[in-house]
Formats: structure tokens, sequence, C-alpha cells
DNA sequence: GATACGTGGTG
DNA sequence: TCACCAAGTAT
């Protein structure tokens, strides 16, 4: 781990202090620079001033920002915070008042443990967020990588953060070839040397912020790093290459239908999804099973009619392609499954986006 | 360790 | 069009 090159170049080194230190300072004096400003952020210069982050909208935050880009969380992260403004107000909402309101951010399952996570706050700890990595790890929807960013910038405690921007950041740092994941436990440890005593929560954002605008997976900006002259992959012109991945496999195509049905007073027929699995615990369009040569399974007898056209949509681990059917139906004809949903209750916007391709469709849009 | 789990942006 | 990628976790 202890590199010459870490050494040899950097000025806290030069001073007699080891370079790691000089590496995480330099970092610290770049982030003072060039932090983003971000709505669950305490900039630097307050934070060293002493203003201390709400550990509730960090935690929020960061469930958020799990595989999922800032521009896409910061809408979400702002609804949630008007709405439900401490965890205690999270804990106390409505399980469909949460799912509706994560519709379109994905991964579903982080909405189901979020509100798990909240009530096990109010219900366990008083309404406070346990403040120890282990505390946090205990919580549900909170592993390793977030239960150490949340104990590092939200108690400023000196907890190692690894995530997909420090990999990469450390392979390329180290010139590590090692393939992810297999190489996840080494990159964690040079991580772990790196991190420092002092402003660990700063740090731990500088790296991530690192990663995300100046050593970004294609195109990395190595003239404005504050990390260059100590990088080995900078030395070695193998900055692009890194990290090295195993092969993913091609995702297969899969089919299904989505049955539309609309009363005559102009309600929706819908259904809450089961807990567990794909879109589980959101609300959606009845459906066939989706697979190779889906079955027809109409949830209300009616005269159906298909729409022109396909929904496609791309899920983490297969193609989907969905035909859309709709019909009209009476008043008083109740449904095989689902529930009709009056017309000013209904709002697409709370659908998952599969969900709301296969409204647009119907709808000729 | 491998797999399931969403979505939108990008080259 | 298409594969890759993003502040991962649960099983």
């Amino acid at each position: 781990m202890s590199d010459a090159r870490d050494t040899s170049c950097d000025p806290a080194g030069a001073s007699g202090q080891p370079g790691r230190v000089g590496l995480a300072s330099d970092l610290l004096d770049w982030y003072d620079r060039h932090a983003r400003a971000l709505p669950w952020r305490i900039p630097p210069l307050a934070r060293v001033a002493g203003v201390k982050p709400d550990p509730y909208r960090v935690w929020l935050s960061e469930i958020m920002l799990q595989q999922t880009t800032v521009p896409a969380v910061k809408p979400y992260f702002e609804k949630f915070t008007t709405r439900w403004p401490t965890v205690s107000d999270l804990a106390a909402a409505e399980d469909a008042d949460v799912m509706a309101a994560w519709a379109g951010l994905g991964y579903y399952a982080r909405a189901r443990n979020l509100l798990k996570c909240a009530r096990a706050v109010a219900s366990d700890h008083g309404g406070i967020f346990p403040q120890s990595y282990e505390g946090l790890l205990s919580l549900p929807g909170i592993g390793p990588y977030t239960a150490g960013a949340v104990a590092a910038i939200a108690f400023d405690l000196p907890a190692t953060v690894v995530d997909g921007n420090v990999e990469r950041v450390m392979a390329r740092l180290h010139d590590e070839h090692t393939p992810l994941p297999e190489a996840k436990p080494i990159l964690t440890e040079m991580a772990a040397s790196l991190t420092p005593q002092a402003r660990p929560g700063d740090y731990a954002q500088a790296v991530m912020d690192l990663g995300a605008t100046v050593c970004t997976p294609r195109n990395p900006v190595c003239g404005l790093c504050p990390w260059r002259r100590s990088c080995a992959a900078w030395d070695a012109g193998t900055m692009a290459e890194l990290p090295k991945k195993t092969p993913k496999k091609r995702k297969p195509t899969r089919h299904g239908i989505a049955y539309l049905a609309r009363r005559i007073d102009g309600a929706w027929l819908l259904e809450t999804r089961p807990e567990k699995g794909l879109l589980g615990g959101m609300l959606g369009w009845p459906g066939s099973e989706w697979s190779d040569d889906p079955q027809e399974a109409p949830p209300i007898r009616a005269e159906w009619k298909t729409v022109p056209g396909e929904a496609r949509h791309t899920f983490t681990h297969f193609h989907l392609r969905l035909t859309v059917k709709t019909c009209l139906v009476p008043f008083d004809r109740p449904p095989e499954r689902g529930t009709f949903v009056e017309a000013d209750t209904f709002d697409p916007e709370d659908l998952p986006t599969v969900m709301r391709k296969a409204f647009s469709l119907a709808r000729g849009g």
C-alpha cells in the first residue's frame, strides 16, 4: 500500500508527514475550492465553522443516491423533505403515499426499506439515528456504503466510504488491474489507508466528488486532478481502461400484456403489486406474466381492444415489450382483479415508469 | 459469489 | 439502436 510515489512528490510528505495524509490534505484543499452545492450538503466552509448536517437529510439523500444520479435525485429529495420534514413525519406516513412519491425513481425496495428504517428509528431509537457505523448498518436498507456515508457525513466519524466513484479513483490511483467485483476488497483497503482522521465527512464527499466530476468513467479530466502527481494510472497511461470489470450478460427480451380498463365514470382499474419482486409494492396496471409468450389474463370481462404499437422498457436484467389493451366497462361490473380508482384521484405520476409508458401509449401520446 | 432489482443519460 | 454507467442492498 505504501507506494513510494505517494510520498516522493507531495509537500506534506516532504515536511515529514506520511504521504497518505498529504494526499488527503491535497484532496480536502481541492474540495474546499470545488465542492458542488447540493440540497443535502453543508458547504465545507460552513462545516468547518461548526454547522452540523441533519442526519435525516443525509440518510434520505444517500438512500436516493444509491445507483442513481444527482440530477435524478434532486426533485425527489425536495418533494420528500417538503412533505416529510423529519424522520418521525416519514415514519407516520402511509405506505401508499410514500410508494407513490418514490414512483419513477426506481429500485423500489429502497422505498419499502426507507419506511421500515424510518419506523425503526422512530420506535426503537426515539427518532434519533444511531451515531455509529454498526448501529446504522443494522437498519433496513442501510448497507456498508450507506452506513459509512452517514457515519462520516452526518456525524464526522472516520468511516471509510467505498462507492463506485471511490472504486474507480482507487483503481486508477494504484493502477490496479484486477477486475471488479473481485477487486472490491483490495480497493476498499486502499481507500481505508487514505482516510484521514481530520474532516472525515468532507473527505468522504470529496473523494466521491472527485470521481463524479474529474476522475470520471469516460474522458477523465486529469489536468484538473489534485492527485495527478501521485496517480499510477496517469503515469502508465491506463486511466481509460480502469477499473476493469467482468463482462455483463446480455439482456433477454420478454413480452407481456397490460390491461387498461376504464369505467364509464372515468375510473381506472389498477392494482397494488405484491411486496416482493419487481416493482414490489407499486401501483400498476393488471397484466399477464412477462415471458417469451404471455397468456391472456384480462382482469375484468369486457370487449378488449389492442392499442397499435408496443410500450418498450428496459429493466436491470431484461428488455420488456408490452402490448396494451383497453376497454370501457359499465359502472356495476365487478373486476376479477384490482380496484377502480376514481378519475380525480388517479395520477399517472404515481406509477412506475413502465406503467406510465403503457398509459401514454393508450392515450395516444 | 451470483443474482434480482429501475431509470435516465450518454457515446 | 444499444451497451454502459450512476453516492448499493438484500438474499
